[in-house]
DNA sequence: CGGAATCCCTCCCGATACTG
DNA sequence: CAGTATCGGGAGGGATTCCG
């Protein structure tokens, strides 16, 4: 079985390295990649990009709820970790086409099985959050 | 195929609902869990109390670099999601046990198939990383 | 059109100290 | 032993503006 955990006294924090800095060797390869697909809009991105090649713009009509801004963070992200591909046409105005490489359609599937428990088990963590009392937690609510 | 966007306009923020107001409805069931369990702790937590049910001081040592407070909060967060339960002993010393709930080990298959992708491909990610030029983006960085 | 720069604000999370 | 309270830094992310 694969670590999830940090080696040994390093810490897992997964400080992005400054500009001249790469990042080079992760600690723990999970915690290194769900770092990058545990945010916000990836797994979206990912997604929204299958099966076909889109444009930028395309991309952010399909999300619908994304910032110009965290959509280029997000794809910047990707292109970086070798998820996807950046295609830039000189032309006016401008086109830029991403898509996805073989190791980006390699996540799919894997992501596709967790995004399918996340699916089938959802209602049960719902109703568990519902079910949650505090319990015997004996402390007052501060205030 | 499950759905990851947000469903129409409501946005996929999953704000913690205050105290008095439980959260409801997600709007997308992968961003619901993705936000639970793609924190810095919660695979690890969960793995760790794989097989058998662990103290509270046994994980601290076993992870090793998680502090008490955020031991505690993911603890609690898995327990309202219903992945663990938590069992306490009127001893003295206080004894309280965590254990994976059928949800939580029905989890960990995914997990796994998530971490064992991470895995294999963990190398390629850093190898793209470092081959990642800023490309032809044509400004000058600003200083 | 496809971004980058800036502002700002909210969580996340670590460190520490205190409690039953 | 098993937590909670509190403080504080820093990353994540939204909104807007500017630039090729």
């Amino acid at each position: 079985m694969p670590k999830i955990s940090s080696s040994k006294t390093s810490p897992l924090s997964v400080h992005s390295a400054s500009a001249n800095e790469p990042p080079f060797e992760q600690p723990c390869p999970i915690r290194d990649v769900l770092n990058r697909i545990g945010d916000q809009w990836s797994l979206l991105v990912l997604e929204t990009l299958y099966p076909e090649k889109k444009r930028f713009n395309e991309l952010m009509r399909e999300i619908g709820d994304i910032s110009k801004q965290m959509l280029s963070r997000t794809l910047k992200k990707l292109e970086q970790d070798g998820f996807i591909t950046r295609e830039v046409y000189p032309e006016i105005p401008p086109r830029v086409e991403y898509e996805l490489t073989p190791l980006g359609h390699s996540f799919l599937k894997p992501m596709r099985t967790l995004v399918g428990w996340a699916d089938d088990h959802h209602r049960d963590i719902v109703n568990a959050r519902q079910r949650y009392q505090p319990a015997e937690r004996q402390w007052q609510q501060p205030k």
